[in-house]
DNA sequence: ATAACAAACGTTATATTATAACACTATGAT
DNA sequence: ATCATAGTGTTATAATATAACGTTTGTTAT
């Protein structure tokens, strides 16, 4: 049987503070903030976070090395995800634009490569720090 | 007066080092190879990345904290990436379609942010590894 | 030419991000 | 019951990146 969408502990933990976040969080913000919860070791977190990515509960701000919580329930399972991330104020947006995911997912490359998944991050200033 | 385009020499050896790659390269493993060339720091390393960055001359990888010399001469500085990624054999490949790049560029976040860069990462399986 | 400035350099130390390895526990399937 | 899978806790270490400091080099202005 395929496992249920059920969380464990120490992932729950770790989803649960990232939802109550504004911003992406670090691993290590995280680590330091479930300490009293027990959680002790960096292992802990980053077994975590890759369940949680897994499922599409989170995402990965590869530019930042930080995690934000997935806001769009249509984002299918983070195949295609995109985000807009601002310089001054390290907001990060996630964008669900059904026509940009649409349009990005069916390019095909000349080179005979065809794609499975895409990151796309878009880097500037949001309208408060604009 | 604006600083003409020449490389300063540890500009120069770490350029060199990523054109001649095959694949992307890791800023340490980008180290240990020009220690003969009495480079011995990280910083050294990582001074001459940013600055190959700022000039469009490579471009770093974020999924994999990894460099590529940029190979398209119309790559307007950095400010429009996308790349291709196999997940088997870690090839990555830049791609310049105009008519991607302008599609991507020309979006606009409904929040009201203005872009001034983005960068796409693709991942797959490439025509070698499928 | 020389003073002034900016950019690049070399070096040591340290911070930050991420994984390896191992022993243990809980759960459910055959 | 035994087997497999997923999760846990822990210690140690690897890999990636920056801070801070003083020196040197190259350019520009006078
Ligand atoms: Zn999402
Ligand atoms: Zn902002
Ligand atoms: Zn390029
Ligand atoms: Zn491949």
């Amino acid at each position: 049987m395929a496992r249920a969408q059920t969380l464990s502990r120490n992932q729950q933990i770790v989803l649960d503070i990232i939802e109550k976040a504004k911003g992406p969080l670090k691993a290590y913000s995280i680590l330091f903030n479930v300490q009293k919860k027990g959680i002790n070791a960096p292992q802990q977190i980053y077994r975590a976070l890759d369940k949680l990515i897994e499922m599409g509960k989170i995402h990965k701000i590869e530019s930042k090395n930080a995690f934000v919580a997935c806001r769009s329930s249509d984002c299918e399972i983070s195949k295609a995800t995109a985000f807009s991330i601002c310089e001054s104020c390290e907001m990060v947006d996630e964008i669900s634009d059904a026509k940009l995911s649409k349009y990005i997912s069916s390019f095909n490359h000349k080179k005979g490569m065809k794609f499975k998944r895409f990151n796309l991050e878009f880097f500037g200033l949001c309208k408060k720090c604009k």
